[in-house]
DNA sequence: CGTTCAACCTGGGCGC
DNA sequence: TGCGCCCAGGTTGAAC
């Protein structure tokens, strides 16, 4: 379930790639194959990539955006423009240097020249097993139209009250729905945004309306907080999650968790048992004793 | 404006 | 032991 920190930690995996010549790209035939939403067609972004080097490596919300450099020949209709391959994990996509945990799986690898060291090869894959994730290569434009602000929001780890309030103040839903809502702002998954809410002691099913100034503050804190926790700690890897880092090493965040997939334990602040409750078909925990539903204007 | 549902997928866990 | 069912949740898009 890569989140911003999972999605994070696999950008910060793959900085040693950066500056390296694409050499080849393989879609590995096979008769799922075709569930790899890739826009253009694979044959297309196997032809334009090879020569082309990995420029920039970043993160726009849950996706991974690899910046390549201007063709200095070949494909005619690519040449000169720099191009973007983006990649969304969504469940269960990982994006690794170190080899993949299973063949069956892999959707796509990029090998690269070696930079200086012959003995060792350099490749990338795009791993999935449920087959959501989704591939695309866009231009400057098209990258603008499917990750510019037009369809994500600011980036979480930078968020400020002002802008959380200005973003969903006036909404009437329930703030763990809004949460999740990467136009209002870009990076928190189903995970996250119950850590998040049990930080900030907001319920999570109080309308966004209800919510006070001073909530807003500590619901951009705690989102922060929690989020740059989880990217130092390189995401989690729960026990029904598949996710890895780019080294396809374990997380370590899960163990911080305080409330999500944790129904019944006892809060180890106020010893209450966690609940879990379904907003919009999502299973969300909060604590009950420390996340107090009535609260805000009219306390 | 909002919610609800289906679709895309695999595999772990559970009840029978 | 094994079959069928539910569930996990990121995103899109349609229906209401």
């Amino acid at each position: 379930m890569p989140e911003l920190p999972e999605v994070e930690t696999m950008c910060r995996g793959l900085s040693r790639l950066r500056g390296a010549v694409i050499r080849a790209v393989v879609f590995p035939k096979s008769r799922r194959l075709r569930s790899v939403v890739c826009r253009p067609a694979a044959a297309v972004v196997t032809r334009s990539l090879p020569t082309r080097r990995l420029e920039t490596i970043a993160r726009r919300g849950k996706r991974l955006v690899l910046g390549m450099s201007a063709a200095s020949g070949g494909d005619a209709a690519s040449k000169d423009r720099q191009l973007f391959l983006v990649i969304e994990p969504r469940m269960t996509g990982l994006v690794l240097v170190a080899p993949p945990p299973t063949l069956e799986h892999v959707r796509m690898t990029i090998a690269f020249d070696s930079m200086g060291s012959p003995g060792e090869s350099m490749g990338l894959s795009f791993w999935d097993r449920r087959g959501l994730g989704t591939i695309s290569l866009v231009d400057a434009c098209g990258l603008e139209r499917v990750s510019g602000p037009d369809r994500l929001g600011p980036d979480a780890l930078e968020i400020s009250g002002a802008v959380l309030c200005e973003r969903l103040g006036r909404s009437s839903r329930a703030i763990k729905v809004a949460l999740l809502d990467q136009r209002a702002i870009a990076g928190i998954g189903n995970l996250y945004a119950s850590e998040i809410l049990f930080h900030a002691g907001i319920h999570p099913a109080v309308s966004c309306r209800r919510l006070a100034g001073e909530q807003w503050s500590r619901l951009a804190a705690a989102t922060r907080e929690v989020l740059e926790e989880a990217v130092a700690m390189e995401g989690s890897t729960l026990g029904d999650a598949t996710y890895r880092t780019a080294e396809n090493l374990a997380g370590r965040y899960q163990q911080r968790h305080v409330v999500y997939a944790r129904k019944g334990l006892p809060c180890p602040r106020c010893q209450t048992p966690v609940r879990r409750i379904v907003q919009a078909q999502r299973s969300t925990f909060f604590c009950p004793g420390c996340q107090v539903a009535k609260r805000g204007r009219r306390g």
